[in-house]
DNA sequence: TGCCAGGCCGGGT
DNA sequence: ACCCGGCATGGC
């Protein structure tokens, strides 16, 4: 696994993730980039800094209605307006609205509490507690899967969970390392693995990665 | 033009 | 424990 990082490093060299400049605005980021291209979420964003909506207190504030207008670009609207309330409510009832509080907060009870926010499943937990908490949790996203299925590595059967344990077992339990391979991912994911091609050896990244024929961990 | 994107929820088996 | 329909916009 380990080695997989490092072809793909060498390759693209550090991606600087998460684009985003505070962790609210992670997580803010984190729910509204479900199943949606980032280019989506960039617009709504922008919306919410030019409001002044980019705080805990601010989202809490506003009317759902008037949210969802604002983050409109990024689709699933007024789910994702709804989720942004239960995770500001959360915020202020367990931490009182302090992030700092939050992520101070031991990494397995910390992931438990925010698995059970409405609208917060485990890649956006994982998103949130990497990216703008630093803990040392592998982001699984659709692109690990593909590339793990594709070289072998994984069956579709295996669970977000399974995934996310063969990543951590591989791999020194560092937020930078989990950081900089789950960007990677995503990035040679878009650019290289497309969706209709179902083997490695249809996308660009077979010189750098290729298929494995026996199924290992 | 249709397919896809950095998922998740709720109800059903 | 899975399986599925619904949620919605903007880009290619």
């Amino acid at each position: 696994m380990r080695e997989y990082f490092d072809v793909l490093f060498a390759a693209y060299g550090p991606q600087h993730w998460w684009p985003s400049r505070t962790p609210f605005e992670v997580i803010v980021g984190a729910i509204l980039t479900q199943n949606t291209s980032w280019t989506n979420v960039e617009l709504a964003i922008e919306n919410l800094r030019r409001e002044k909506l980019l705080t805990p207190g601010a989202i809490g504030s506003v009317s759902a209605a008037r949210l969802a207008r604002l983050i409109r670009s990024s689709g699933y609207f007024r789910q994702k307006a709804k989720k942004l309330k239960a995770f500001v409510r959360f915020l202020r009832a367990e931490y009182r609205g302090s992030l700092a509080a939050m992520f101070r907060t031991p990494t397995r009870t910390l992931r438990e509490q925010l698995l059970a926010v409405h609208g917060i499943g485990p890649e956006t937990a994982d998103s949130i507690l990497l990216y703008a908490g630093g803990h040392p949790v592998f982001v699984v996203d659709a692109y690990a899967r593909r590339i793990l299925e594709r070289h072998n590595l994984a069956e579709p059967k295996h669970s977000y969970e399974d995934l996310r344990r063969l990543f951590e077992r591989s791999l020194s339990a560092d937020a930078a390392l989990y950081n900089e391979f789950h960007a990677l991912i995503v990035h040679t994911g878009k650019h290289y693995c497309r969706a209709r091609e179902p083997r490695c050896s249809e996308c660009a990244l077979k010189h750098l990665l290729p298929e494995r024929s026996a199924a290992t961990q």
